[in-house]
RNA sequence: GGCUAGGUAGCUCAGUUGGUUAGAGCGACGGACUCAUAACCCGUAGGUCGGCGGUUCAAUUCCGCCUCUAGCCA
């Protein structure tokens, strides 16, 4: 099998240099590694470049905040980030940034030969300004209350608590997120990428194989709708490029941000012989283009990035891997469950094999999101790992070194199971290929389980205490590690450096895929060290106790400014007999139900001491109904009926917090019962 | 609100182009073993395949509605 060595050109997306890496970017960025070394491993030149996202807003303001230059802000960051990548072992050929010459250079170059080719217009457009910092505002530095349901403290584009959407000049009480000055409305030129000229070339591309069917779905989307001109520029004071000929415009980190993954191959080819910039991003290039990105920024990548390299005469991706999101033990990352772990967080506890190998068990060429489970993935990792894999080796070694003089036979035990490792091995190579990672992590591991199956039946201890069996025994144990040399080499693209110690142990050269279809005989080996230790409970429990406490350091630097109270302060006094007026009563819930068709709302019939009630409560997202069933809770008795679509609401129950999963409904203590009044 | 996905044993996931007893690993329980990092091997128990309705001789699988989770809406 000599197949022409493939030369390939893989990206992940670029981190934003305004913030640490979490354990969440690392899905992406392991995934694509995990793919970049089985391609080098089978022989195909693959190179793998990244850089940070360093320009926009976000960071300008942040570097204010810091009293720094935006420059020193994000050279600090890029340190930590790369740091952060080398040591969950993910080798980058290039980490670049999208504030260099290179960017510069082809942020310039696509926006010229668009503009050349008539996708560019511009127009004037009316936006908030804040007066004190003098800067326009993106829509998500002004807060306001909410246009439809009056939430405080709600961002420029859509509610958190109603999940209403809006443009910034429809909310309530506007103020500057920066300066807390009210926004007033100013006139800019902007100027625009008319994406629609894209349109028969988006429509084809995007159902030519170059995306995932789901998100070619997703997509037909937006051309239903129509593809708009999107804005590409923005106004000064912004860190980023100005765009050439216009001075005090400057190009939306958006626009330079793909582009990075070309200043990147760039500055790589630059210092790299052999290696051209255009073999790989010319229109006629044979090369092979991937970019692996998250399910959020598809939009970018699909649509923009193809039609901005189209529309420039460069070539466009072969394909968009799009990938889900990480949610911790079920839900979302949550700094005050201690589940938002940085990268840096994770690595001060534990291997990063550990994490590579749990991501690998999950991942798969779909865009679902994955899980980690903080049990299961201890629990996973010790037992297939320490437990199956590397425990293959441990119980041959020790033969080996004492009976042997650490020298494998000349012969195998067993061709024909060595023989069903290597053809399990081509359909493992084809779930790499695919992306179905988790897939080939099933294969190996039943074959981890067979060539532990196979020790068993052989009893290699047994044998050790007969005479006349010395033979047997070498050609036993010399096949336990033949097995195990091929299930690490199936592991290699996941566990790089559990593979290099393994090299050591076997004194074998880095193991090649084309490499694992013949046995290892007649070759000396070291002494066998643990290859790998079972993760301990404290460990993980070290990574959440340290989670919670960065979130404390954080609120003592931000100062006390992000409690309940500073986002919704004390209203005005009042006097006893306004808040007399007010007739709040204790309820017991005699039902809960869902209402058809309404997103946020549970209709509660109350028991008001003999007398039912008919309300509803905007409390679906934190409350199933069965819950509350039969709990006393306190209502507003007074309240003058509602009128609302599904019904009429007689009455108001009171709950806390910000709203989502986050409302407490209030409980009177126990003795209290339904119809006594709250004063 | 619209859209794209997902909801299968205690946990993490396979699977079913609709068809007799729905699978794996882990965990639990029982046994065996001692070469090995209390690892490994054999066995047992566990599921109204998110809910309701429809199509069908037959639905976990197809259709509709509802519900929960995640993301996107330039």
């Amino acid at each position: 099998m000599t197949q022409k060595a493939r030369k390939i050109l893989v990206t992940s997306a670029l981190p934003y240099a305004n913030g640490p890496i979490h354990i969440g970017h690392m899905v992406e960025y392991i995934q694509t590694d995990i793919w970049v070394r089985f391609q080098k491993m089978r022989g195909n030149q693959c190179i793998y470049v990244c850089a940070d996202d360093a320009h926009g807003t976000p960071i300008m303001l942040r570097a204010r905040k810091e009293g720094i230059e935006p420059e020193a802000l994000i050279a600090r960051v890029a340190k930590e980030h790369k740091a952060d990548f080398a040591d969950f072992n993910v080798g980058f050929d290039n980490y670049h940034s999208t504030h260099s010459d290179e960017n510069r250079h082809y942020a310039s170059l696509i926006y010229q030969r668009n503009k050349d080719q008539g996708n560019i217009s511009n127009r004037t457009i009316t936006q908030a300004f804040d007066p004190v910092e003098e800067m326009f505002l993106p829509d998500r530095f002004i807060k306001g209350e909410c246009p439809k349901c009056g939430a405080q403290d709600q961002y420029g584009d859509n509610c958190e608590v109603c999940g209403a959407s809006y443009s910034p000049n429809e909310l309530k009480n506007p103020v500057s997120a920066v300066s807390g000055a009210t926004p007033v409305d100013r006139d800019s030129e902007h100027y625009f990428f008319k994406l629609g000229n894209f349109e028969a070339m988006l429509k084809e591309w995007t159902r030519g194989g170059h995306l995932q069917d789901e998100v070619a779905n997703k997509l037909g989307e937006w051309f239903e709708a129509g593809l708009h001109e999107w804005d590409i520029s923005r106004d000064a004071p912004y860190f980023g490029f100005e765009i050439p000929d216009h001075p005090g415009k400057f190009f939306y980190v958006w626009l330079d941000a793909p582009i990075g993954y070309m200043a990147s191959f760039k500055n790589l080819c630059d210092r790299t012989a052999d290696l051209a910039f255009d073999d790989f991003w010319g229109r006629d290039s044979s090369a092979e283009l991937y970019h692996f990105i998250g399910k959020d920024i598809i939009y970018f990548h699909a649509l923009f990035w193809p039609a901005m390299l189209h529309g420039a005469d460069f070539r466009t991706p072969t394909a968009v891997f799009s990938h889900g999101f990480l949610t911790v033990d079920g839900q979302k990352m949550s700094k005050s469950r201690g589940t938002f772990i940085k990268a840096r967080t994770y690595l001060d506890s534990l291997n990063p094999e550990y994490l590579r190998y749990y991501f690998a068990a999950k991942l798969s060429s779909g865009i679902e999101d994955i899980d980690l489970n903080l049990e299961d993935f201890q629990a996973r990792v010790n037992s297939d790992l320490v437990g199956k894999v590397v425990n293959i080796a441990s119980r041959c070694a020790g033969f080996i070194k004492k009976r042997f003089d650490g020298k494998l036979a000349d012969q195998l035990d067993n061709e024909a199971l060595f023989e069903t490792f290597v053809t399990g091995g081509n359909h493992i190579a084809e779930c790499y290929e695919n992306r179905e990672f988790s897939k080939a992590v099933r294969e190996i591991m039943a074959l981890a389980d067979k060539a532990n199956q196979y020790i068993d039946e052989k009893k290699p201890w047994i044998i050790a205490k007969e005479e006349n069996r010395e033979q047997e025994l070498h050609a036993v144990c010399t096949m336990g590690l033949n097995l195990f040399r091929l299930l690490i080499g199936f592991l290699r693209p996941i566990l790089p450096a559990t593979a290099e110690k393994s090299e050591a142990f076997l004194q074998v050269p880095p193991l090649a895929w084309q490499d694992l279809d013949r046995p290892l005989l007649d070759h000396a080996i070291a002494a066998f060290k643990p290859l790998m230790t079972r993760i301990e409970t404290s460990q993980i429990e070290a990574i959440v106790a340290a989670s919670k406490e960065d979130l404390e350091q954080q609120g003592s630097t931000t100062t006390i400014s992000d409690g309940p109270l500073a986002k919704d302060p004390i209203s005005e006094t009042i006097e006893y007999p306004d808040f007399a007026k007010v007739d709040l009563r204790i309820v017991k819930i005699l039902k809960a139900q869902h209402v058809e068709g309404a997103e946020k709302l549970l209709q509660l019939t109350l028991d008001l001491d003999g007398e039912t009630r008919n309300v509803f409560a905007g409390i679906k997202s934190a409350y199933d109904p069965e819950e509350l069933e039969g709990k006393l809770t306190v209502m507003v008795a007074n309240l003058a009926p509602r009128k609302m679509r599904f019904g009429v609401s007689e009455g108001m129950v009171l709950a806390a917090g910000p709203g989502g999963k986050d409302l407490y409904i209030l409980t009177p203590d126990s003795g209290a019962e339904p119809g006594m009044r709250v004063k």
